[in-house]
DNA sequence: TTGTAAGCGTTATCAT
DNA sequence: ATGATAACGCTTACAA
């Protein structure tokens, strides 16, 4: 398909010389009063400025970012506008952006072909030479990420990443693993039902579960995996089902998952399935960001998603303007931040 | 803040006129191979993949716009990011646009300043040269919208809106309200209390509202209206409390409000106060697009956001083309899709 | 099928 | 403070 763009149906378009012209003033001197930092004498700053109103002028954006080799774009690239951990991610990236007068260019990568999309969206952003970029927890390599990194100053967003080449500001998912655990563990549930979603599905989620998992352990309780390949949509996959047989057969007291959606999905399940939460087993998630949460008592870690979004557009954009004066830092900057755990209705003490 | 781009640090960026120069082919050839529709020569076409491959070479989206005078970016005027309603509808627009090879730039507004950051979204996607326009449920009068519009095919989406210069998809705001007030007369409330936001707030939510309070009022009801000039914010703003107070005085024996997250915000604020629903108050909402919806039993409408945005996409791809064959209809489309009603808990008989 | 060259609408350099 | 004018990297007639 091809599509006409502005340039179709209405007024032919109005550009830059057509406004000098009309204020009788070169192109020069519009571009100048448009940037705002060279000043201009009042007399041009006024015809300018009824020459643009009468024109209607709007500045072409492509045609500026192709003369400048400068971008003030930010690229984000988002999981799943769907679920509330990233909407509001999304949210706080772009009051954020815009108070810093940077633009947000948003890129959704579809859940359903993660691996595929996520690459397809990077380019996106890079063909769109975005100054800077923000990935948000994707699913994609960090191999992967790092050519492209080397092109544009990067952050990663939320996920854990060690990678020595990689900026991240993320998420403490083992200090959050262990919170929750430490949590379950103190009740008095000694046998535990864990889904650990696989590293292809995210990063997070697996490293918040196989913490759980260990700590469960250490702390001497028996806890039994149930693994997943699939992505948090709810409703749920078989992992869901899973956990819910081993709750109704009694063979754990706690069921722990590592999102809000998934803990969503089986208390559904359950439900439906005679299984009360949480009279016949407890509870836990991890995010802490889906509005109701509290009317549903959910038992969970709540992510720090101001503090995360602050973070990682301070150390972007100190990232843009260290690559302005030239200076590369070798190590790359990591930090993450730990979550408060938010107790709920769903995890209440062992009783069996 | 001045920021380097993607010139700085990294290597010089290579340009097409690179990759030309490495598989001893003209530049046109290279940009018609990338284009896929002109064919070239097996030769060609395989010295160019390979010069690409050693080049690492990214097309510029700006130059690319700047030369062809059409762009292939739907831009997506986003209200809340946060909100689960938006975040469905931008999933599902991602999806959609990827599907006809599409991009989709898209813009949220902040909550806090609405109309002010809507035009200046407006703005931004318009310096983008955007093929087109999606509007989702803004709070932006038409009338502003409209100059907008002659300029890039548009639809509002979401909003109902009845401007002749407005082409728009939208939810069936009247059915919707109706379909919900008929429910809540049937199961024989007499008294209810209805807040109804202004429409600086939302027009959607405002014409819900005084829909289901003329519905309720032509059943013989007796309907006390709540205003708030206060966006879905959750936790709540005063009309909640308001509300609250209504019914603990027992002066309702049904709440109705325009919006599921504005029904939360009321469940919160009756629990805090001890009053129960729904034994003490029946409650509703609308929206349906919650994760977790079934669990709390929500009584709501839900809204068909998947035809929303799929008709909302061919309506404007077919605008899009048809101001390519520079056919211009003189009056706009509208078109309007009812919900269903979503029984929940919250919604009882009256035992008053 | 391929190459040449003239735009596309800005910004930035260098005179004035 | 202002005005020419050369980039910026790509697309697209038009020629070959």
């Amino acid at each position: 398909m091809v599509l006409r763009g502005h340039r179709s149906g209405g007024w032919p378009r109005v550009t830059m010389a057509d406004v000098a012209r009309e204020a009788n003033v070169s192109n020069a001197s519009v571009s100048r009063y448009l940037d705002g930092v060279v000043p201009v004498s009042e007399a041009t700053r006024a015809a300018i400025v009824t020459a643009i109103e009468k024109t209607g002028y709007i500045r072409n954006d492509a045609a500026r970012q192709l003369a400048k080799t400068t971008s003030d774009t930010v690229g984000l690239l988002l999981r799943d506008p769907r679920n509330p951990a990233y909407g509001a991610m999304h949210a706080e990236l772009q009051a954020r952006t815009a108070q810093r007068r940077l633009q947000l260019l948003t890129v959704a990568s579809p859940l359903d072909f993660p691996e595929a999309d996520e690459r397809a969206g990077l380019r996106r952003l890079l063909q769109n030479r975005v100054g800077g970029m923000l990935i948000a927890t994707g699913v994609i390599a960090p191999e992967e990420l790092v050519p492209f990194v080397s092109a544009v100053p990067t952050v990663v967003l939320g996920r854990p990443e060690e990678h020595p080449a990689l900026h991240a500001v993320c998420y403490d998912e083992v200090a959050n693993g262990r919170l929750i655990a430490d949590q379950v563990l103190a009740l008095g549930h000694r046998d535990v039902a864990v889904v650990v979603p696989g590293r292809q599905v995210s990063v997070a989620e697996h490293l918040r579960s196989t913490v759980i998992v260990e700590r469960l352990r250490a702390g001497g309780a028996h806890a039994v995996t149930v693994p997943t390949d699939h992505s948090v949509r709810y409703p749920a996959d078989r992992s869901t089902s899973e956990v819910v047989k081993l709750a109704r057969a009694g063979r754990v007291s706690a069921v722990m998952l590592p999102t809000d959606m998934r803990l969503l999905a089986f208390l559904g399940e359950a439900q439906q399935a005679g299984v009360r939460v949480p009279e016949d087993v407890s509870a836990t998630g991890i995010d802490g960001l889906l509005p109701g949460l509290e009317l549903l008592g959910l038992a969970t870690v709540r992510l720090p998603v101001e503090t995360l979004t602050r973070r990682g557009m301070d150390v972007l954009t100190d990232l843009m303007t260290a690559e302005l004066i030239s200076e590369h830092p070798h190590t790359a900057h990591h930090e993450a931040h730990p979550g408060d755990f938010r107790p709920g209705r769903t995890l209440q003490p062992n009783r069996s």
